[in-house]
DNA sequence: GCGTGTGAACCTCTTCACAGCG
DNA sequence: CGCTGTGAAGAGGTTCACACGC
């Protein structure tokens, strides 16, 4: 079960049906229903089925899924039930406010080191976490194993870093920075846009008569 | 050419396109190719074709398009050509981080303002911008028009912020939370979603072999 | 009766190969 | 000869209606 391949829409929805049990179940539900994830992810009830039921019979029917066991099983798929640690490149604006928000409840991701070039932050300390040089990079990712990058670094810097992460052998990157950046093809690069999506909320309001 | 329905994953892509360009005018170039705008956006050049040909002839055959007069052709159709300004609400670490990186070269957005219920954070500065009481925010938005919210505000707060902005007549939000929010059928909102986005990255390293 | 599992129709998006223009 | 525009084929995802089990 963990040879398949998952489009990336499909782990999009997983993630948010994961997000939704991990709510449920500190609330104290045990049982819950397809209809109730649809009305919460804003996704049709069939899809949520299909979606659970293309990966083994998860659900009882006529009363719904066990929400650990449901829970369980789509971080099997997912791959999450071990999270990689999550490191901070970049300790800017951008860089010190994840630090500093952290990351609970999104399954047990877990900020474990930060970087920067610049030797007036280096050595300074956000969320207990010390902001080390980036010539140390290497050798903490070789101490530390596969590790997810979040990219924070100011503008026209991002593809200087991203050269040096995945030199030193980081190939997993989510960027923050407002810029395209040349991917080496080994290299598994994602972005957080604000620019493209306010370009979408925008052309909803002028053009569109709200999605 | 204004009543047109756009995909949003269309919209992504032309919000990309429009990113090059204008790094690309900034550069001095004036005219680009389909070819181009494919390896620069990780996307097909018979894809980017079909993308800039549905709209209109923009291109020249033989030579390739003309960088001012597409970027503007592109802005006309996602309705960017006059962005609507951007408020902050929550004025905690990551709004204060937003806020004091801008949207520079992003086409035109500017945070206009920003909004927080914290009496302590209410009246500072950050980039020029002072934070204001929530109360603040009726009368603002009855004044300024449409806007986009980026909503920056402590878990667990996301819910009720959503709900004071939609009352107060603001229904296109940007939500930088990590919780699900009910969201009120005339509004429209997006997430920024980090969670998310680790769990790609993680599955692509788990299970995936690189996408 | 309620809620899940599923096969089939439906629709959208992507890709390909080639025609057409400069 | 280079690059755009386009129709047709293909793949993928979504919706629907209904059968099955509790």
């Amino acid at each position: 079960m963990s040879g398949r391949k998952v489009s990336e829409k499909t782990i999009r929805r997983l993630s948010h049906y994961a997000m939704c049990l991990r709510r449920a179940r500190a609330a104290g539900t045990s049982v819950i229903t397809s209809s109730y994830l649809s009305r919460r992810c804003g996704i049709s009830a069939a899809a949520v089925r299909k979606d659970l039921a293309g990966y083994g019979d998860f659900g009882k029917q006529g009363s719904g899924y066990q929400v650990d066991q449901l829970l369980a099983n789509i971080q099997e798929i997912l791959g999450t039930c071990d999270p990689p640690p999550v490191i901070i490149v970049g300790a800017g604006n951008i860089g010190r406010a994840l630090l500093e928000s952290g990351l609970d409840g999104t399954g047990g991701y877990c900020y474990s080191a930060a970087f920067d070039i610049d030797p007036e932050l280096v050595g300074s300390e956000y969320s207990g976490i010390k902001v080390r040089p980036m010539e140390d990079l290497p050798q903490y990712l070789k101490k530390t194993g596969d590790v997810i990058a979040v990219l924070a670094v100011s503008p026209g810097r991002g593809q200087e870093a991203v050269d040096k992460l995945v030199e030193a052998g980081c190939s997993y990157i989510l960027s923050f920075t407002l810029e395209p950046i040349e991917t080496p093809e080994d290299a598994c690069l994602h972005y957080v846009e604000v620019s493209t999506e306010l370009d979408i909320l925008t052309h909803s309001m002028k053009r569109g008569g709200l999605e």
